[in-house]
DNA sequence: TGGCAGTATCGAACCGGTTCGAAAAAGGAG
DNA sequence: CTCCTTTTTCGAACCGGTTCGATACTGCCA
């Protein structure tokens, strides 16, 4: 079962099976023939570490994910979905990389012992010595997210502040006055993440802009979290009428925080945020909200990672997304305080 | 960087080196401690394909995907997400297969070309050539769910049967006289998928015993399709005062649909099921339901596959998980046309 | 001081492919 | 029929590890 045997059966040597297989030199029609047979007939198949370590590409491309610990959220699910649906599409497998407690040793795994050809790396910081590593290394990667200091760099990102941005706009056109703004957990906002810093960014910016009063939260990314969340929102200011929120893990328990507190959205308050589509359509009323598009990301950071692969020579490129508010049901105008 | 280079530099052979690592052989003190030396300073790691290609071992485990298509469910992220963690902690890295349209493709992928040692199958259908087909080759491989005929398998495994047959029951306890079941979509129910037909037949038996007057639907991935799924429910029979459901990406709709029809959770509707513990905290009212517990089966999973290939010669393990029904707050009393 | 056990290290073969240079075979022109 | 070009095939080296058999070295006892 090895190309040896094939060679032997077929009457030729192992260079012309790995020959008229490969393509790369010219094989006679008939001999051609003759190893397809053999082959067909004995279910071959190349072997992957062999050819590997010839040739030095693993057609593999590594997954990475965060240093964030056991949580994953429905965006993710939706990235590895459509990585690995792109990556098939160009012939490369998926290696998933947890990084999880020492970050450090799954990563030299993944580098150091060159099982992949690339690198996507997801749930970016904004200051991310993974990406500054792999940059210094000259290691092909594509980062799904875009650190504080993007240029010259390979990424696929979304424009959390312009997204927030237009998210307050739309309370404020509404004539909300007094608004919150529920972050991914605290952990996360520290240690840098992107979405949390520049999606708050955005929101303090806009608000000022537009004059607002503005509290902001941090919220684990879970249902529970979210509805202790909303309890402490309404306590603080009691006079809140909406919320934008990047936290799609806590939003049924917002809702529900609501619901007990006996605000009806979107009459008496309005909610939208930057979230998953499909997310966005489970909660009721239907969330306006900007959707993010986590497959075409997922489809356009392998694309670019191929490309980089394919020619190692190419001057970086990127995407920065920033996808229309989708108008559902969650907003409204608002009244009585304002 | 390479093996024979660290041996160069650190005055002795190749296989020296190799032994030093491994610990295969004895090696002396100091040697030993000089080759670390070297190691340490340039940063070696060894070539994972090289090393595979050597002892036949590719520390790698194959994370096969349904057929489904395009959709992924929130406990397939679970799945994965503990899978990669569990595998970790074994030093096994997971390689993730689509299998998406043509399974067959990335299955002689994955085997034919030796990329891993073994792989965990996801979405089990009662008919499953994939099992049958791994089976028949002695590759070792555990499937997450359990086929018409898993004597002799390799398997972790959930009583979907009983866990359907206990929400009816509770159903039934509390007065319901006319309930719906809401399964998986129609696709995945032909297609022979396990959850979807144990689930049906739970459902059956235990209506059948409680002298229920039932309905059965199938319902697509997404909230859309769970609103338009219960206008059906209740324009088939408006008297159904409870339902049962295996779609947890529809729980949404349905609930939305309550909503719209002016059914309240629990007062005038019941609903309950077999879905994530996550989902389940997200909705309002919260869901009383049997939680699949993803994570333990993928972490299960995994244990039982490092096993299988620690112990080639081992007999067949199983686990088959019948988790209790979590009382919350999404069922109630019948009353009225009871 | 020779013989011997035991330990430390080395060289070579092997895993299963790819690729390069050269040899062999085929075909065409003189 | 020979010579030369072109096409087809072959053998050997290589990728970077692992592993086996054998050699070199050490210390100990007679």
């Amino acid at each position: 079962m090895n190309i040896g045997e094939i060679a032997r059966r077929a009457g030729v040597s192992r260079s012309t099976v790995s020959y008229a297989l490969s393509g790369k030199r010219p094989v006679s029609d008939d001999t051609r023939q003759k190893i397809q047979r053999v082959i067909d007939e004995l279910g071959y198949r190349p072997n992957a570490s062999a050819r590997a370590l010839a040739n030095g590409r693993t057609s593999t491309i590594g997954l990475v994910f965060p240093p964030a610990g056991n949580h994953y959220t429905g965006m993710q699910l939706d990235f590895i979905g459509s990585v690995v649906e792109a990556a098939a599409a160009y012939d490369y497998d998926v290696l998933l990389s947890p990084s999880g407690v020492d970050s450090d040793r799954s990563f030299q795994r993944l580098l150091g012992e060159r099982r992949v050809d690339g690198a996507i790396l997801m749930e970016i910081r904004l200051e991310d010595d993974r990406v500054d590593h792999l940059a210094a290394l000259g290691f092909p990667s594509v980062a799904i997210g875009r650190t504080a200091h993007p240029e010259g760099g390979w990424w696929v990102g979304l424009d959390h502040t312009a997204l927030v941005e237009a998210c307050v706009h739309h309370l404020a056109d509404l004539g909300h006055r007094r608004v919150a703004f529920v972050n991914r957990p605290e952990g996360l906002l520290r240690a840098g993440y992107e979405s949390a810093h520049r999606g708050l960014d955005g929101f303090t910016k806009a608000a000022a802009e537009r004059g607002l009063a503005v509290r902001t939260y941090c919220c684990g990314d879970d249902a529970a979290s979210g509805q202790a969340c909303l309890e402490r929102i309404l306590h603080d200011e009691p006079a809140t009428t909406g919320l934008v929120t990047l936290n799609e893990a806590a939003l049924g328990g917002l809702y529900r925080g609501l619901a007990e507190a006996g605000r009806h959205v979107p009459r008496d308050f309005s909610v939208t945020g930057v979230v998953a589509g499909r997310w966005a359509e489970t909660v009721t009323p239907q969330l306006t909200a900007a959707d993010v598009p986590a497959e075409e990301m997922g489809r356009r950071a392998v694309d670019l990672l191929v490309e980089r692969l394919d020619h190692p020579g190419a001057s970086p490129r990127h995407h920065l997304l920033a996808p229309p508010i989708s108008l559902r049901a969650s907003t409204g105008p608002a009244h009585g305080t304002s």
